[in-house]
DNA sequence: ACCATATTTCGCGTGGTGACGAAATGATGT
DNA sequence: ACATCATTTCGTCACCACGCGAAATATGGT
């Protein structure tokens, strides 16, 4: 399809202006991640992840490839994208929301998808605790 | 207020994610413009322009300047909202309905304000004619 | 003072977005 | 073939965005 410029960069910027969105484009600038990951990270169901990836496909943001059971996603390789993104993550490096989905995946990446996967994408339980609420915390004791 | 680098950013793009806005800031770029002049060129009603101005100042990205009966609009100076803009306008050179719009506006300029708002904010009735629908056309003749 | 008028605010209808869980899909491995 | 399991699609619900016209606000002219 064609779009005019005007369209297609209100389509582009549709697409960015969501927290979820972006931070999942802030964890792909560091290479190719699992859906499952992406999941796991951004802690929303499935079918959400799933529709926000639509989303940053139907804008040329993000390619994805099926390999095996998994999906992997990455950032799109087009010059329209590249450009943008280099500006969104200039602002969104010293993001502390952005920075702790980082230091997640840092941790994330040492576990192996399948071992993610049965624990139902827990982060809990594949050993990575205290990062976005410090524990369910059920209104208590501190 | 204070905002964490990512909410203020999701808040930019919103703003941009709009036909309308973007047409707004792309006028803009070619100096101040008084908010009739903006309702005479996107042929919105005043109460919509009016509230994608809230929004796009809400952005930081326009302020306003109330002088006598007229307010007029500009791009805003922050360091945050330029570095965004000027990618935007790259991108918005070479759309037809922008440059339409600038067309429009270049003879817009030379109309007094006064005049324009006795019209109703009719480019028609100012002499400008055939710019967006070539005419009502109610459906009969060609 | 009063009227005219440029813009904003308000209220409302309509359509789209974003969340979820349930069901469908498609590939793996047994 | 069949069971499993990662991901997508579908249906639903709540909410927000966007359009408008009517009423409110504020400024200038008479």
């Amino acid at each position: 399809m064609m779009f005019s410029p005007l369209s297609s960069a209100v389509n582009t910027y549709k697409a960015l202006a969501h927290p979820a969105r972006m931070r999942i484009l802030a964890m792909l600038r560091g290479g190719e991640l699992c859906v499952c990951q992406l999941i796991a990270v951004v802690r929303l169901a499935p079918s959400t992840i799933s529709a926000h990836l639509v989303e940053l496909k139907r804008a040329g943001l993000v390619e994805d490839r099926k390999e095996g059971k998994w999906v992997h996603v990455r950032l799109a390789d087009g010059v329209d994208a590249q450009e943008v993104l280099e500006s969104v993550f200039l602002t969104l490096a010293d993001d502390p929301q952005v920075k702790a989905d980082l230091a997640v995946l840092k941790m994330l990446r040492r576990v192996e998808l399948a071992v993610l996967t049965r624990a139902g994408m827990s982060l809990e339980r594949v050993g990575i605790t205290g990062c976005c609420p410090p524990a369910p915390a059920k209104r208590g004791r501190a």
